[in-house]
Order: structure tokens, then C-alpha cells, then sequence
DNA sequence: CGAGCAGTTGACCACTGTCAATCTCCGTGG
DNA sequence: CCACGGAGATTGACAGTGGTCAACTGCTCG
């Protein structure tokens, strides 16, 4: 399931200012590095970790996308977001110590491994790592009522167009292009994520295509009315 | 808003074991009490905190229950959860430093203020502590990706299903009545939280009572077949 | 090169939303 | 004490969004 890599200090690591390790000061950085005994890679299609498993770590995304799931005892599978470098995965873990959805692999990817315990224990010490721990289970809290909003009070075109809008900021956020798009998941996760049927959102992307929105060719989306798209994101 | 209540310690508070507190020994119980400032009783329909209000504190609820909601531009207000007695309101304003929603008392309420960086200072200190308002944290996590499944895969009447059963466990744990529900919240308000209209909510009591599942008197509702309301919530 | 998965599109219809009328409490004030 | 007003809840009629089923296309990957 799991390739091992070898170990690149945090120091040295492009995407820690979005990580728990974001603001250490390099003394500390250190202690923190010590911790992490682990870094995979995992393939496209893998499970990092399934609903269930016994929980031990937190895992920071260094490289690739993963969708996060749940699902039902008669097999539904509910898609409860797509999380990209620099985010943290694991953290419904913490209360039952069992991870409580799935974590799987959209591409070819790359976590670091955060033991929990000495994580949590090393937060006792450092203000700064105590805080960021809290921050990013909170900023994970505000993300998921969004979402709740979205299901419980917009229609289809609406919760297209803000997911859109949400992987257009994310990319910008991270220096991307602002304009295009390469979704990482197929049109069934969109539709499982916002709550809809993957033939909606197929003809949604085709409705915007003709409305001169945007520019649809399978995974390939190109924003072209980038003004019109966020009001119908409102 | 807000009337000022004596102040009770948390070692006699019977709620004690669902607070941040539980489990704190009685030496560190005392060192958390202090940090209490204040109790605070919220009349019916006022608000705790309001969408963008600056973040100071945590609130524990000792009495009573409320709904958090979030408002959209346009003004459309979004149920996002209900808390009662021995429930955390406020961890969604950790990330920003500002409330990320509103918390609104639905019968009259008291609360325990919690400043927040005097409790995470002290979770420097206290491992239990600091383990328990992680956890508490990561319950807040995993409970809204319940309700984003509920939201995303399920039909109207598996939503009021799954809402009865919720509130009659979370009752259960609290040693209430397994059997009746004194509703505290308007059918506009479940169907906001359900992501659907009050209307529908209505029909599907309407159809409840008649296939013999409950009783349905306006707020008042009596589980007639728990096993049948199970199967349905699925 | 072929199989199979992903995506698109059409036809049809059911669930739920919308609008409106009515009913039932409950609190308030004459 | 009763009448009145208003909010909350129920119910009906009708309409529309989005779900379901099915056929077809075209990548992609082994």
C-alpha cells in the first residue's frame, strides 16, 4: 500500500508554512522533525488510511490530492472533501481512536506521518505548535459547516459553481493559475461531494459551457467569465 | 443580553464529566475554575455570539439548548448543528479570531464562559486537559461529517429519521426519556438543519404518525416503533 | 488494438419545493 | 374572562428541479 521514502528534514520542506509545523522557530523545528519517524508515498487509487483502522497519526499532504470519505453500512459513499498539499488528514481520529472516514489517494501522492501522542505531548511545550494544532482543527470545523450550508441551501448550479470557485482559491492561494483547472477526481466524486448526481453535474458543466462560463474538456476546466461564476456562487 | 449568575465551582457542577473539565483531578480542577470568569444566563431567543463577533472565549452549555446557524449574504440562514447541556459552543472562531457563526439559545440557557487563551495556556500544562479539548475538537469534526452525509445521500424522510434517533440517543446518554421528545426548535429550524422545507418536515411527521411509527403533538412527540424508526434512519 | 471506465445527452417522472388556505395554540390587552 | 392577533403547524394543489434509466461516445491503459 505504502512506499517508504527517504527522510527530508521539515526545514527543507516547501509546503511548511502550511503544515502544523508552520511558524516554528528552527530550534524548535527540530524537535518537531525528530518526531516525524515517517514519510510515504502513496499510489493513485490507495487507502492512506480506512474507516475504522486504529488511530495513531495525523498525515500532512506533501505532494498529490486525496478525497476523504464515509460510508454507510449498505455501501453508500459519501465524498466529505478533497484535501491537497499542506493539509492535515486524520483528524476525526482523535476522539474514538479509530479514524472514523476514509483517506484515498486521487493521484500519485506524498504524507508525512505525525504520530499523535508525541505530537500532542510536544504541544504541551511549544505555545506555537499548541496553538497551530488548534487552529487547524478549527479552520477543518469552519470548512465542513460551509459545506453543510451548501447542501442544506443551494440548488445544483449554485453548489457547482461554488466548488469551482473553492479549487480556483485554493490554487491561487498556492501560486497557481488562476484560469485553469485540471480536476483531480472524476465527475462521480464532484456529484458525491455536493450532494447530486453525476449526470447534474455533468450537464451543469455543460450549461455553464454554453452560458460562455467556462471552457469544459473532461478534466480540463478553463474559466472564462470568472465574475458571472462568483455570483452564481453568491 | 446577558445576566450575571454566582458563581458555582466546577467540582459541584453536575455536568461536569461532558465539559472540557472531565476528568481534570481535583487539585487541576481548581486551577481551571479559576480561569472561569464568568456564568452567563441567555434568555430565549437571544444570541451567545454573532457571526464575526472577535473570538474570546469557548462556552460550555450548562442548561438549556441552542441552535448554530450561519447567514449568507443574501440572508439565508443555515441550521448547522444544536447543543445542549455539557456541549462546547465556539470552536469554529479559534481559526480567525472571529466567530464563524451564531450561537442562539432556543429556551432559556447558561453557559460557563471559557477564555480561550488562559484554557489553552493551561492545556500547556495539564495533559488531560489539552488531550480532552482536542477531542472535543475532533467530535465537533466528526459529528458534522454525519450530517454531511445525511445532507448529501439521503432523502427526506431518512433525514427526519436519522434526526429523531440522534436526539433520542444523545437524551439517552443524558439518562431522559427514551421514548419522548419535547421538541425545542420550530419545524422551520429542523428543516434548515435537514436541508429541506418546513413543509416536508410536516408531511413526513404527518406520514410517521399515520404508518404508526410516532405521535405528533405540534412539539411534543412519543416514539410509538423505535426498531422501524432505526431501520428507516438505516 | 480492444476493453472498459468516464463522461455526455435524452426521455421520463418522482420527490420535494412553492404558494396558499386553514387550523391551533398561546399570550396580550381590553 | 374572553376576544383578538399572530406565530407556528398542517394540509392541499401544482410545478420544477434533479433523479433514474438507458444509449452512445471517446479516452486511457494494459
Amino acid at each position: 500500500m505504502q512506499t517508504h521514502l527517504r527522510h527530508t528534514a521539515c526545514a527543507q520542506c516547501p509546503v511548511r508554512c502550511r503544515c502544523v509545523a508552520a511558524g516554528l522557530p528552527p530550534t524548535e523545528l527540530g524537535r518537531f522533525d525528530n518526531l516525524i519517524e515517517e514519510r510515504y508515498r502513496i499510489k493513485r487509487g490507495r487507502h492512506l488510511f480506512r474507516q475504522g483502522d486504529a488511530f495513531q497519526a495525523l498525515y500532512a499532504v506533501k505532494l498529490g490530492v486525496f478525497k476523504t470519505t464515509l460510508c454507510e453500512r449498505d455501501g453508500r459513499e459519501q465524498v466529505t472533501g478533497f484535501r491537497m498539499y499542506g493539509e492535515i488528514l486524520g483528524l476525526d481520529g482523535i476522539v474514538h481512536q479509530h479514524h472514523a472516514g476514509n483517506a484515498i489517494a486521487l493521484e500519485d501522492a506524498v504524507v508525512c506521518k505525525l504520530p499523535y501522542l508525541p505530537v500532542a505531548a510536544l504541544a504541551g511545550e511549544i505555545q506555537v505548535l499548541r496553538h497551530r494544532l488548534l487552529e487547524m482543527m478549527s479552520d477543518e470545523i469552519v470548512r465542513d459547516h460551509r459545506l453543510i450550508m451548501l447542501l442544506g441551501s443551494m440548488n445544483a448550479s449554485e453548489r457547482l459553481a461554488v466548488f469551482l470557485m473553492n479549487l480556483l482559491e485554493r490554487q491561487h492561494a498556492r501560486g497557481l493559475s488562476t484560469k485553469e483547472l485540471i480536476l483531480r477526481m472524476t465527475r462521480q466524486e464532484i456529484a458525491s461531494y455536493l450532494g447530486i448526481q453525476l449526470e447534474t453535474v455533468s450537464r451543469i458543466f455543460s450549461r455553464f459551457s454554453q452560458r460562455g462560463l467556462i471552457q469544459v474538456n473532461r478534466r480540463h476546466i478553463r474559466v472564462i467569465d470568472a465574475h458571472q461564476l462568483m455570483r452564481l456562487a453568491s
